[in-house]
DNA sequence: ACAAAAGTGTTGTTTTTACACCCATGA
DNA sequence: TCATGGGTGTAAAAACAACACTTTTGT
């Protein structure tokens, strides 16, 4: 085509793939391949529990997740899916991994066909959130008909590669266990000794001497006791703690030398 | 246009498309928005080294980087970046962060304006990589007009958010020393041990009791002494040293309990 | 002879670990 | 009275830190 001149071919082009773009909004408004897939934790009952969703189209129970608006800060999008899906704002969230194998997402066409733009290759972006079970409320997205909180010791089979993607959290989340406020995010405002304890027992997956745990947490002087303790209990009245920030943050830039092991 | 039916519409797209996509061959064949920068280091002299770029356009220093192919993995892109800016095969490769928000390429436009697809929007991925210094031959890209080693206690300005990257590989690569083969990678396959403990010195900042750190580290049982000492010194021939592969990576899986702090 | 490397002994201190008590209190 | 929570004392074991002294060996 020689007569034609290169402004009238773009001219053309935009004309056309406007056309596309509005066929699929998600095309224009995220970054393409790019995904994000969040392991929220919350500790509840004395487990700690992660947020999984189950997808209509298959059953299948994934990880929350959710796509990088063209000028978004990678973590802002982070925030937003987990506003989307539990209410829950300013909520911790750090960055663990990226799963960036081609084949992780070849089930993806099967698993979304109603959206073609799902069925791209997606290098994902693992993060960890801390959540208070309290001060969130679990809201299932359209694609999916349940949005639970479920145990990390009895993990049902989830989509993808999303039980993997799980795994490397919760291995995340006990190496870092003394180098960021896990505690803090876990827990409420204010906590007594043994929740604090079963935390950390949790999370490191064994048991901690009972004496010796108070007596070297509170060495620390992260710990405030209240006035008040906590009222209501079949037994005596546990004494409530909140963190002091000030100190918490402190010590947390060095991380704690050999907290607990 | 009424008249045009949606497959005719599609069909006239990708003629025009196809002509775009060969005016920019980076866009068909990478990923979009994706790159990744790696801290490449060595253990050279005494020092820790890194790996920089200068950019021949602005005189600036880089961190090397690469881009992801379509149907590409995420780590083998970067093991391709680096084996065409340093020869090295098989080098240890560890992901270490995410560097996604928007404002961190905004200086791209200016820097490579040569090429209008450097100036869009990227999302890093932040790599570090640990070589042997002997196994190594610097080659510089088309865009750098120098690479090479330099000391971390000596970094120069550095383009972008390569400075800030650069910081946090540094800092990972500390809190990793009890979880990664780090010594293993960045020494030789025999080393003595006045070397390894000086390895150990740079990258946690501080002088450690000779006696006391040989004994340590040979409790471990991760070292094996060979008959042989190296020849050639000015002194005393120094003992040699390889790693056991087995103890080495039993003892890693466990991360060192309370190694060296 | 000297300087770097290597090996080991010793000592005092700190931390860890494991028990053992004792008390408080709500049902 | 019992189950849970809370506070403390202490003794043995382990780990750590700091020194000191010795030996080896290449130049």
């Amino acid at each position: 085509m020689p007569g034609w001149s290169k402004t009238w071919t773009f001219f053309f082009m935009f004309v056309l793939m406007e056309k596309l773009i509005k066929d699929s909004k998600a095309a224009s408004e995220y970054l393409s391949h790019i995904s994000l897939d969040c392991a929220v934790f919350c500790f509840q009952g004395g487990q700690l529990k992660v947020l999984l969703l189950k997808s209509r189209k298959r059953q299948q129970w994934m990880l929350p997740g959710g796509f990088v608006r063209q000028d978004e800060d990678v973590k802002d999008a982070a925030h937003r899916a987990l506003k989307e899906r539990s209410g829950a704002q300013k909520v911790f969230l750090q960055e663990f991994a990226v799963f960036g194998s081609p084949a992780r997402t070849k089930g993806n066409k099967d698993l979304f066909d109603a959206h073609a733009w799902l069925g791209q290759r997606f290098i994902s972006i693992g993060f960890y959130a801390l959540v208070n079970y309290l001060s969130v409320t679990l809201v299932a997205d359209h694609l999916s008909e349940a949005c639970e909180w479920c145990s990390v010791d009895h993990l049902p089979e989830m989509a993808l590669d999303h039980k993997d993607i799980l795994n490397q959290a919760l291995e995340s989340l006990r190496q870092h266990l003394n180098f960021k406020p896990i505690g803090y995010n876990l827990l409420q405002e204010e906590f007594t000794m043994p929740e604090l304890q079963r935390l950390y027992e949790t999370i490191l997956g064994k048991k901690l001497h009972r004496g010796n745990f108070a007596r070297k947490i509170l060495s620390f002087n992260i710990l405030e006791k209240l006035e008040e303790p906590r009222k209501g209990g079949a037994h005596k009245s546990p004494n409530l703690y909140r963190f002091n920030h000030e100190n918490y943050k402190a010590a947390l830039e060095n991380g704690f030398q050999q907290m607990f092991n």
